[in-house]
DNA sequence: GTGAAAGCGCTAACAA
DNA sequence: TTGTTAGCGCTTTCAC
């Protein structure tokens, strides 16, 4: 590789001019000059090292980014629209890890992208509030986190971005409820976390609106790698088993795709079908929903939008540290496909235990 | 951050010393120095910049990856799978760029991870014959590619590390014929590479050897993006087509699980079932088919065993740039679900028209 | 408008 | 065993 001494040498000028042709400074140069540098470089194809223009400026176009693992379609989905967004700004790199949503791969990450002088990151991960991202802000890091837990209180200052968490749960409930479903279920993994908070409360207050009180949070098992469609195969356990019941809900709100495509999935390994005998809804609306069988009803997040305004928002931070951290929230809205419809007449009648509305 | 002066200084030694702890030459050192300068370190809370150090010795301990699309769920889980392994052999971190199969963002990837220092590349790609990529390589690039052509004359030194597509035809068509299909074909989108024209052999082998002689290869619309979906998008509208016209295959191939999750989609969008009416299977055996309705029998191809080949592979190379390329071909294997059955009677019957075996 | 030179944080050859 | 120092390729002051 050619260095900016062998342009200099090859154009007759010194490397500071060099230089200055390289940052465009060219009102300090003699268009003649100029034109001599820019043919130098294209002969020798020279390209500057960003090694030691990160060494001497302390700056490289380089961002982090942590997911939870791209194996999973909605985290593969958010990568690349997060990637193409920095490349579209700014012509940013991403540098990319996953984390499996655990604590100490996290940790590791945060100490590689400092030692490679990376100072921007965009986390996505639910332990924000933790220890290590403190430690990781204080030692320069500016970092905005997709729907993360966002506590005021926190010592970390970092940004959020995040969907509206409520809504979604709100706007899933109302579909099964306007659709005459009276016994419904909010469905996730164990652990509640400040999204999936979010999303129980917009589900229950839709509940309480219709005026009905036995809503029901189920928990399956934890999830532990996140490093496959593990959500989904929770969902089909889980389906399997509710399948056994003769109360089981008619209705279920998952707390994202994977895990109603896997409800789905389990629900007709056990003899039923939706929507026919059980509705299911999910939420993101990942591309998948659209080519499962029946297609999947779903509440979509505006990835794209989420993409741009943290990959905005780290830039900004990268620029003045000192910014106040901000929350940003982005509405979901509901997608009607074919895995919700009208409960089974069996459940009409029986759903008369209900108080009535109006 | 702390630098290696203040560390020296701290400790009451030379940077060199401290130099000498960090890269483990402690033979070197007296071992009441090396703890003095241990604690040293410890209390500054000192990681040495690699970009300091990659100016200094050329090296960095970052790969780059370049996939058509994280969105798409087999390329999610490959980079997953790269990522970990690359980790878990050398502590390298990944550089990740989006390509969309596109030559000017290959390209571009290309020139950014010359100048960030980084020589070793894993690229999926169909595109590995082309200039850019000699290009790279003559510029120092250390490449492994996945599923790329190999053509033995080409001038790039590139290793190429790759599923047997051959035998993954072969065995998708056999299943076929062994369940009694005797009108079965190849959905692919169009434009023939190196990967597609092996699988189609494969999958053309094993119809002669039933000796049948009608099989089809349909191309579908091209790929535009790669950016999402699309593939499923694509199976989807020609599964449409397909199930208007009376003399439609019995059984489907489809290139990949993505397309041929659309192609079921589409087929029961049409109103036909899979697999009584039609059979269909995929090829890669990502894990959505377990959960598609019904589950989508599939070619598997060793993820796990290709990507840390692949890592092997360019580290070797990065050591030993003058070795000679290689093709690694990994075994396929077949994974009956529940999309494959035997054909419809009736066209057990209209079968009469082809050659008897035996 | 152009050039000389210091220095970013490290490594490694060489000196002591 | 430890220290001194040149230099990796660039940016940026400051002098001309």
């Amino acid at each position: 590789m050619a260095t900016i001494q062998d342009v200099a040498r090859l154009a007759n000028v010194s490397v500071s001019s060099v230089s200055n042709v390289l940052n465009g400074r060219t009102e300090r140069l003699n268009p003649a000059t100029f034109e001599r540098v820019r043919e130098a470089i294209r002969t020798l194809g020279f390209r500057p090292s960003q090694v030691a223009r990160q060494l001497k400026t302390g700056q490289t176009p380089m961002l982090g980014l942590l997911v939870p693992s791209t194996a999973n379609p909605m985290y593969g989905q958010l990568t690349l629209k997060i990637e193409a967004e920095a490349q579209r700004q700014t012509g940013y790199r991403v540098l990319l890890g996953n984390t499996n949503r655990d604590r100490e791969q996290e940790s590791r990450m945060f100490d590689d992208l400092l030692s490679f002088g990376v100072h921007g990151v965009i986390v996505v991960s639910s332990l924000t509030g933790e220890q290590h991202f403190e430690v990781a802000t204080r030692q320069g890091l500016a970092m905005v986190s997709y729907d993360g837990g966002a506590d005021p209180d926190a010592p970390a200052r970092i940004d959020h971005v995040a969907p509206d968490n409520f809504q979604a749960g709100y706007l899933a409930a109302s579909h099964l409820l306007e659709l005459g479903h009276r016994r419904i279920a909010f469905v996730m993994p164990a652990g509640r976390t400040v999204s999936r908070a979010s999303k129980i409360a917009g589900f229950q207050a839709a509940v309480k609106e219709a005026g009905l009180g036995d809503a029901v949070v189920i928990e399956c098992s934890p999830a532990a790698h996140y490093g496959d469609a593990e959500l989904a195969e929770l969902g089909q356990a889980l389906a399997g088993q509710l399948a056994q019941t003769s109360t089981r809900p008619t209705g279920l709100v998952a707390v994202n795709d994977m895990m109603a495509i896997g409800l789905m999935s389990g629900l007709h390994q056990a003899g039923l079908s939706v929507p026919a005998d059980v509705s299911v809804i999910g939420m993101d609306d990942i591309s998948m929903c659209l080519y499962t069988n029946p297609a999947l009803t779903s509440v979509a997040m505006p990835f794209g939008e989420m993409a741009q305004a943290m990959v905005r928002r780290v830039m900004l931070r990268l620029a003045q540290p000192d910014e106040a951290p901000i929350r940003l929230c982005f509405p979901s809205g509901l997608v009607v496909r074919q895995s919700t419809a009208k409960p089974p007449a069996a459940n009409r009648l029986a759903g008369a235990g209900a108080p009535k509305r109006g």
